[in-house]
RNA sequence: GGUACCGUGGCCGAGUGGCUAGGCCGAGGUCUGCAAAACCUCUUACAGCAGUUCGAAUCUGCUCGGUACCUCCA
């Protein structure tokens, strides 16, 4: 283990806390995955990326991490009237698939997004459709319990008995008579008793797809049963770290905490842990808005608020560049600066290796290697982890040029902290990995041909042998020690 | 409407009662055959108004503007 003073800010809270793991050495964290009714686009990445670096550290800092992320393929309801068809459902008839295939589909397409932007898979990804036995078996101990009741085959959480004997609004803060005022009045055919009554279990029409066998008959489960019920299975009744989107929050997790507390009397999770959404022109990047992007939109530059394709690691790096719980606004522009941020940073990296040793060091590495850290601690700080990276960009670039020095213990200290951080915490990685021995040879072979060009004064050819390597993506850096190169 | 949150230099974005965040862009310089890269220097901001304070961008109040949630959404 590294010792550590690792602080996360608790959205239950509201406030930083030290962060204490209720099992010494080990960390059960759950973050609320995707729904696989369609592409997962951008500001679902960000939240995952988010939940990597943390899982990431977690891990660095020495934790036995178990981070489970479902998959939610069983759908959920349209509308709060818990009527109208299953999202997943709807999309299979108009597209004349099973509602199976779809899942596939689109669960295929989360991995593979998450595997560009170099997300690490979870250490266990339950789906919904997987676990209808246990969130059968949940429901059973929430009715036995007393805080749920049978309505036309339907289950209902009773929220209003819950809420007097619990905060049920703990997570928001909300008052509940606001909440209620928030809420429309329950028509005659209703079968809710209470406003804010949520279903765990809804009975299916007929035309329903999905659908399950119960004691209460044939159906499916509620919207937020699938959480409660894999996180408490996994992890236990209770747990250190669960996350998600802030939006997330007022609902989802509101009633994920209700039916917990309804089942085992326990809060979940100890730490709860919101990242905030990505917007674009100050607006959340939504599917029902209409402004997501998706990742090949974002690869290719092929959508209309892009001038060009930024890689997956410019994204990546564009959203470390911001706190997790900040909005982040998507642009052109800062995904530019972005893209040069990133290649400085990783140009240094390459650097490193060849950089000269000296007796003594004109810079304080380990100071630099305790600041990276406190602010990694602080809530997981990313941006001003990198901004103290790029003070070690600076050292690496400046002792390269010999206008600074670096011990041996010291070199090998920003090695180890870039290496560390760089690539196994925030998970950046090299993207242009054709460097291989033979291009290298070539590219040595044609520079010592320019070299000699220009040695004889000859620009007109080592001019035109640099212009014509830069249009095939080899740029020629001239240096005191002879010439280099990089691919772009 | 209710409830929160936010408003930082050309852009993105940290932070905070007094001491330079950082990235990108821009200007000048060093280096160089010229470039590029790198390094150095410069540009020094915190919506507006009033208040608290020795001192506020950071605290308080008001005003203006924006966003989110209240309905599926990471």
């Amino acid at each position: 283990m590294i010792p550590n003073n690792l602080k996360i800010y608790n959205t239950l809270t509201r406030t930083t806390e030290k962060f204490e793991p209720l099992h010494t050495g080990h960390v059960g964290m759950y973050v609320c995955g995707p729904t696989v009714y369609s592409n997962a686009h951008l500001g679902n990445a960000r939240t995952f990326m988010s939940f990597d670096v943390i899982f990431r550290y977690l891990t660095h800092l020495g934790y036995k991490v178990r981070y489970v992320r479902n998959i939610t393929d069983a759908g959920h309801l349209e509308s709060d009237a818990d009527e109208g068809e299953d999202k997943i459902s709807k999309k299979a008839k108009l597209e004349q698939l099973e509602p199976m295939e779809i899942v596939q589909r689109y669960t295929i397409d989360f991995h593979n997004m998450m595997q560009l932007f170099n997300a690490l898979p979870p250490s266990i990804e339950p789906t919904a459709t997987g676990h209808i036995i246990e969130q059968i078996e949940m429901t059973k101990k929430i009715i036995d319990n007393g805080y749920a009741y049978e309505a036309e085959g339907s289950i209902y959480f009773d929220v209003e008995k819950f809420s007097k004997e619990h905060n049920y609004t703990i997570l928001t803060g909300r008052k509940l008579e606001d909440l209620m005022n928030g809420t429309r009045e329950l028509g005659g055919q209703d079968e809710k008793r209470g406003r804010l009554d949520f279903a765990l279990w809804i009975k299916a029409k007929p035309e329903h797809l999905m659908k399950w066998p119960s004691p209460w008959g044939v159906g499916f489960p509620g919207w937020h049963l699938e959480c409660s019920a894999m996180s408490s299975k996994y992890l236990g009744d209770q747990f250190d770290i669960h996350g998600g989107g802030m939006d997330l929050a007022p609902t989802h997790h509101t009633n994920e905490i209700a039916q917990n507390l309804a089942c085992s009397h326990k809060n979940p999770a100890r730490y709860w842990i919101h990242t905030n959404m990505l917007t674009v022109n100050g607006q959340k990047m939504s599917k029902s808005l209409g402004n997501s992007f998706l990742p090949h939109e974002l690869f290719t530059g092929n959508h209309k608020l892009l001038e060009k394709g930024y890689s997956p690691m410019t994204v990546r790096f564009f959203v470390l560049q911001a706190h997790y719980r900040s909005t982040l606004d998507f642009g052109n522009e800062a995904l530019q600066a972005a893209e040069k941020g990133f290649t400085r940073l990783m140009n240094a990296v390459k650097l490193m290796d060849g950089v000269p040793v000296s007796n003594s060091s004109t810079s304080d590495i380990p100071t630099l290697v305790a600041n990276v850290y406190a602010a990694m601690n602080d809530d997981f700080n990313t941006p001003i982890a990198l901004s103290h990276l790029f003070e070690g960009v600076r050292i690496i670039n400046s002792v390269n040029d010999k206008k600074e020095t670096l011990s041996q213990d010291d070199k090998t200290l920003l090695t180890k902290l870039f290496n560390d951080f760089v690539f196994d915490i925030l998970g950046l990685k090299e993207e242009n990995e054709v460097n291989t021995d033979k291009i290298d040879g070539l590219m040595n072979m044609i520079l010592d041909v320019r070299t000699d060009a220009k040695a004889k004064k000859d620009f007109t050819t080592s001019d035109l042998i640099r212009d014509k390597l830069k249009e095939i993506g080899f740029e020629i850096k001239d240096g005191k020690e002879g010439t280099s190169y990089t691919i772009n």
